[in-house]
Parts: C-alpha cells; structure tokens; sequence
DNA sequence: GCGACAG
DNA sequence: ATCTTGTCGC
C-alpha cells in the first residue's frame, strides 16, 4: 500500500499542531467502508537495546480471524513522545510497514486514539487519513475526556465526552476488565467501530489485530536482544 | 500555579 | 513505551 497524502516528518512542535489542525478538517466520521474482508492492526515498540522503533502490521481475515500476513520493519526516532502529537513518533515506521505489506486490508485497528484527542487528529485519524482508509483508534489509557464507568459485562460501553462533544466510548471488552477507549479513526462511524473491536476482542482486553502485531514486535525486538539478525 | 498527559 | 519490587484493591 502507498499513502494517498504526504508531508514532511521533518518539523517541529508548532508545525505538527498546525498540520493536525489543518488534515483534521479530512476526517470523516461516518460509516465509508467497503465490505471488510481484512483487517489489519498496528502497533509500534521501542527497543532499548538498538534504539529504534519496531513497527508490526499483523493482517488477519475478518471472518475466521486467520492470520495471513505479517510485516514488521525497524526505524530510527524521528520525534520525540509528546502527548498529543504521538502519530508524529509512530507513523514514519508505521508507514514503513504499510509500503511493504502485499495485501490490502479493507480495515486498520489503531493502537492509540482517533478523534479522542485534543485537536480530534489523533493517530487513528492520522493514519486514516493519510492512507485514505477506514480506521478505529484503541486506547488503553485516556488521552482526553470524561467518562462514567461502564457496567461490568463484556459489550458495555459509556460515552467518552469533551467539552460536550463525544468523541469516543469507554467500551468493556472482557467482563472484570479495565474498559478500553474506541474512537473513531476515518471512514467509519462510532458505533460501528465499538462493534467492530468487540467482534474482534473475544478474549482478550485489546482485539486480536493489535495482539498479534504487538507479539510480532516484542519477536522482533527479543531477536534484536538476542544479537540474532 | 498545579495536575494531567495515547505510547 | 521500557525497567522492576513491593503494595494495594477486589
């Protein structure tokens, strides 16, 4: 796959809101998927040992949840952790991985927020939009917003609020486990994405796309530890 | 001023 | 995110 969009990585704290202010008006938050036979998940580690950061791409067929393709790729940081400007740490590698990757997933389950972020552009959205390709955004933490706890079932979810507006949900995945944050990425409305990530958590907290990929990461990054090439 | 702050 | 022991809550 190829991004759809491009624009320099290279720039600093001001440029990066600016830009996320302005690719932020390109979100669209309906429901703009094609039928989804498969879906992919992300997920991006850092490895002490090399000092780089592990991408993984993990492509699974939506129906039957066969894994059918994995890619991970390793890359130098390009910009440092700041909250809210994540995307901008995680996407060169994530990026990177995409390019090499043979099949091309109808969906992409993000490992960090959409439009739960303080300029609605956070990583889901970001990536969404760059690849012109319909996102969710996972969180297991919250970037942003105020919720209530949801019941303690599998499948209960509260709304994830900020300055009135909602812009995610706190969804419980697994019963007597911490609920998870879903936000919509791109092309794709919330309440699709809630289902989406339930259908795709039947045992775990975190859907098997972003379990897979983050097995693929820690391989990788254990390899590297290992000294094995 | 203080706390909060995706990974 | 990563590195870790004891500690806290259910």
């Amino acid at each position: 796959m190829q991004p759809a969009i491009h624009h320099s990585w290279n720039i600093s704290e001001q440029e990066a809101i600016a830009l996320q202010k302005d690719l932020a008006s390109k979100v669209i938050r309906t429901d703009q998927l094609d039928p989804v036979k498969l879906v992919a998940g992300v997920d991006v580690a850092y490895s002490k040992h090399s000092n780089t950061l592990v991408a993984a791409v993990a492509v699974l067929d939506a129906a039957s949840g066969e894994l059918l393709e994995t890619v991970t790729i390793q890359d130098q940081e390009q910009f440092p952790y700041v909250p809210g400007l994540f995307s901008f740490r995680e996407l060169p590698p994530i990026i990177k991985a995409f390019e090499q990757l043979s099949s091309t997933p109808q969906l992409v389950v993000c490992d960090g927020q959409g439009l739960a972020h303080p300029r609605r552009f956070g990583l889901a959205c970001h990536l969404g939009v760059l690849f012109d390709i319909p996102t969710i955004g996972c969180g297991k933490s919250r970037l942003i917003g105020q919720e209530t706890e949801p019941g303690k079932e599998r499948g209960a979810m509260t709304p994830l609020v900020d300055e009135d507006e909602v812009i995610g949900a706190a969804l419980r995945t697994q019963t007597g486990i911490k609920p998870i944050y879903v936000s919509i990425g791109h092309k794709i409305s919330l309440s699709t994405a809630c289902q989406w990530v339930l259908e795709l958590s039947p045992n775990y907290r975190l859907p098997e796309t972003t379990r897979l990929s983050d097995q693929a990461v820690r391989k990788v990054i254990k390899d590297l530890e290992m000294g094995t090439p």
